[in-house]
DNA sequence: GCCCTTATTGATCGTTCGCTCAATAGAAGG
DNA sequence: CCTTCTATTGAGCGAACGATCAATAAGGGC
């Protein structure tokens, strides 16, 4: 993609975004600006006409790839009460999963964990609370158990949500972060997950709920 | 932990590979010489006595850290046929999740897929072959089910014991790379999941070899 | 076709990177 | 106590980093 120079300002700030996305992507948030310049066909100096540092290039990033790509209809999904809420949580997995499982977004993400920024923590959270929190409080519904306001959510049901999230994440980070080649239809093998996972959901659930209200008992 | 100057070669070689695996689990594989000979609180120039370059010291670290701590035990447990493989693979999980469930070996593997190194690959290929392979082999025997020479081991079959591994260990990245401060006992967290996916995995693994078998079936 | 605005560049600053080497200093043997 | 060996250091190399700024050139309005 050659420049043509003397692109609009909005035109060439899309450009700069979008490199920058596929750049830190692929080396790390450790990437140089004169290299990311490079592969743009522009000059280092006008990336800080566009961006004052560095570290605020990275920010615009963080906005571009999760905050911008957080999908509304999600939360809606997953308070949809016309459907069970096991197949409300398996439509917002496959649904999820489908936009998480890029190059850049699960590249980026890990790599700012590691270094030590809070995104995805903040955005784990998000997942937690506006994703997991209406569906147990939908399964607690299901099962005749006490809402949320009577005995609060504990973190192992979220556990229980989580772990099945971790496991569909899993075979994109073994793709896209380890570089184990997958040729598997990735989309399949997270459905067949979701098969083998789901049907024994509910019933877990309420053991754990069960626990939880009867003190500290264990299993 | 002050040196103490001239120590003696072995000494000062243990010290700089240990610092290095703490230096660079925390800040990257991009972290930088100076700022690890000051965490030693020795000078810069004296790691490159011991080491000849940054990346021999890494390839060091690869080999503290994974080589050395496999574990061959893991092996013969897995083959170890006085157990029902659901067990075996229970407790290679439980012992293989205790030791990777640590800071420097989470960090380092992410950040060595990161930055393009076939570390992980080479890793998870060696989990793939030498753990999960003879496993799949016994719950093809425990089912009754043709053996992997008269039918070789499926990518299905793989990605049935993958995603379970896949759930455990997403409980560590959530903690030691995501930086969520889970103040959870992951080691029961672990143990609960295990309890809910393992009873039903031999029926699965049975569905999945059975479509296997006749054709491109789904489900 | 000319002018004026501004997107873009070339040159460069101060700093820090991985790495080298001659000089220094601490322990062990006689 | 003095010599010898070598672990350790201080000074510094060339290259590349993020960031700055005056000079340049491309396009739109008249």
């Amino acid at each position: 993609m050659p420049t043509g120079r003397r692109l609009s300002p909005e035109a060439r700030e899309r450009q700069i975004v979008e490199g920058a996305v596929a750049y830190f992507a692929e080396v790390g948030l450790d990437g140089h600006t004169r290299e990311l310049a490079r592969r743009l066909g522009i000059t280092q100096p006008l990336l800080f006409r566009y961006f004052p540092t560095k570290a605020a290039l990275i920010e615009r990033i963080y906005e571009e790839v999760y905050l911008k790509r957080w999908d509304a209809g999600w939360e809606r999904m997953v308070r949809d009460t016309a459907l069970p809420c096991l197949e409300r949580f398996r439509l917002f997995e496959i649904d999820y999963q489908r936009r998480i499982d890029d190059y850049s977004w699960l590249r980026i993400f890990v790599s700012a964990g590691l270094k030590g920024f809070d995104l995805p923590s903040r955005y784990l959270g998000l997942v937690r609370e506006r994703i997991f929190a209406p569906l147990l409080e939908g399964m607690r519904a299901e099962s005749g158990l006490p809402s949320p306001e009577a005995q609060p959510l504990s973190a192992d049901e979220f556990e229980l949500l989580f772990g099945i999230h971790g496991a569909l994440v899993y075979v994109g980070l073994r793709s896209r972060v380890y570089g184990i080649d997958g040729t598997a239809d990735r989309d399949a093998v997270r459905a067949a997950m979701l098969d083998a996972a789901l049907p024994g959901l509910l019933a877990t659930h309420r053991r754990v709920v069960a626990a939880a209200a009867s003190g500290t008992e264990r299993r």
